[in-house]
This record gives structure tokens, C-alpha cells and sequence, in this order.
DNA sequence: TTATTAGTCTATCTTTTTTATAGGTTTTAT
DNA sequence: ATAAAACCTATAAAAAAGATAGACTAATAA
């Protein structure tokens, strides 16, 4: 599962897509829309604009913006970000590689070949699929 | 990502499969050919008897041994028993379904659409394979 | 029938991760 | 100047993961 971390920010993210046409959004807008506690998303958003995903602005007016169109953010990149590793084992992630303690062979282990299967089939959605993918619905 | 004592269970259930023809086996066969400790694979195997996946017999002779063909065990049965959800969201899970705190409206919300998708292709894998899958290839 | 073997059960403990909060600092618009 | 709002760092509380301990029970063999 993904943490509530990662669950806050795809929520917080959608807000922000939602209103691109609105100039920079409050923390605190976004923490009463989406019922997240505000200095848990601030950290979050905070985390989200260091890695150059958001963009912000102090004082008046300020608030947090996305410095890419929706469609260009994929969900893989977020999560990876928030949470790490993608894949079920250590032994078949792509970004966060490690060694298997418990087999003597990856090579010919076949838990490793089922589990890079699962970690392709979710890539091939996540790496593809980008917030304009998670706007609300029929809408 | 899975667990630890997922991933050892796993590992332990493949010991176990490719030594079907042998009665039962050590526990401490187990962990030293697993690399596991001893202790911590006791619990897991006993969760795994409870659940019915396992059998056991004490004493001299004694061991755990599969309660089916490998062929019979699918990956996904592990992994809820020992890990909880497969999903990646409460609000896409099958078996542990929790509502979004997040949104107003699961039924047009974009995450859990996609999410559902990941779910699905990560089922197709593992409610399908089975322990007979993960044995060791090329022999 | 006794000693040994091996799983059973339950409790606890340690460490790590997750989730959340606190409070001061800096920047910017007015 | 003042107020608004993000920035930053630290810490704390809670939960989960990982691991260990030890007494108990059942089966077997001598």
C-alpha cells in the first residue's frame, strides 16, 4: 500500500491541476479541501517542490503551483519520490536494486522472474499514466 | 514492497515445494538454507499451518510439509494472509477495502480508477501463479 | 516409560518507519 | 511596517516490522 504520505500528496496534486488556471493555491486551501492535516501536507509540498515537481511563492498572494502541465507528471515519479520502490522485492526494483539475501541465484530464482512480471504490468500503468489521468471524472 | 516475513515465506514455501517427495521438513533445515532466522520463520510457518496452507507433524520425523500440490497455492493467498492488501489504495482493494478520506466521490475519482487498473494487472499475475511458478528455473 | 525431538503458543522487546506537530525564520505584497 | 504565507528543522507519538525468549505439548524411539 502506499503510505498517507504518498496518498496526501496525488490528492494534494489533483487540487493543484484542477485549478492551473488559478494562480499559486494556498497549503491551507488544499489541507481543508482534501481533509489532510496542514503542517503534515506542508512537509509534503515542501518535499514535492525540492524534487521540482511544484513551484511556490512567499508572502500575499503566494501559495504552491505545478511547473509542469498535468499530462507531464507521471504517477511513477511520485510515488518513487514519496514512497521508493515500485516493486514487490528489493531483488526486482529498478530504482531501489538489492541484492536477494535469501536465494542463492537471482538468475534462475523464479520468485524474481514472477515479480519482475508484476513490476512490469504496474509500470506500464504508472509510468504512463500522469495527473491529467487523475482529474475527477466526467467532469 | 513486501514484507520480510513475506519474502520469507515465500522462500520457505519453495524450499518446501521442491522437497514435496521427502516428508516432512525442519524448520531449521529451512532457515539455514534460507538464510532465515530460526525464531522468526517458526512464527511464520505456524501462520501458515493455521491458514491451512501448511501441515505439521511433532517429534522425531516430524516437519512441516504442503497441505496441496504447489500448483494449487497462487502467490496472491500468501501475500494477504501474511502482507494484508495487494493494492495499492484502501479505496481499490478487494479484501480490504476502506473509503477514501481524501474525496468526495470515489466513483469519479480519477486515482481510484487508475489505481483499480494497477490492482487488476497485479492480480492477473498473482492470483495466477502459483507456488509451482516461483521453483527454481532451468532445473 | 522415559528421554529426546520437534512443533506450539504467547509474550515481550527492539528497531524502524510512519504520521503528525511545534515553533521560529524568511520572503513578499501592500 | 505589517501581515501573509511559505520555509526549515527538530521532535514526538504511534504504529508496524523484525526478531527473540522460554515454557508447553505431542510424537517417537530406546
Amino acid at each position: 500500500m502506499l503510505s498517507k504520505k504518498t496518498q496526501y500528496a496525488f490528492h494534494a496534486l489533483v487540487h493543484l491541476a484542477e485549478n492551473v488556471d488559478k494562480g499559486p493555491i494556498l497549503i491551507s486551501e488544499i489541507a481543508q479541501e482534501k481533509n489532510i492535516s496542514i503542517k503534515f501536507l506542508e512537509n509534503i509540498l515542501l518535499e514535492l517542490k525540492n524534487a521540482g515537481i511544484l513551484g511556490s511563492k512567499k508572502g500575499k498572494g503566494g501559495g504552491y503551483y505545478l511547473m509542469r502541465p498535468p499530462k507531464e507528471i507521471a504517477l511513477a515519479k511520485i510515488i518513487r519520490l514519496l514512497d521508493g520502490p515500485i516493486a514487490l522485492l528489493p531483488c526486482v526494483s529498478l530504482n531501489y536494486y538489492e541484492r536477494c539475501e535469501n536465494c542463492r541465484d537471482e538468475a534462475v530464482c523464479g520468485l524474481n522472474e514472477v515479480m519482475g512480471k508484476v513490476r512490469d504490468s504496474a509500470l506500464k500503468i504508472l509510468e504512463n499514466k500522469t495527473l491529467k489521468d487523475i482529474l475527477t471524472r466526467n467532469s
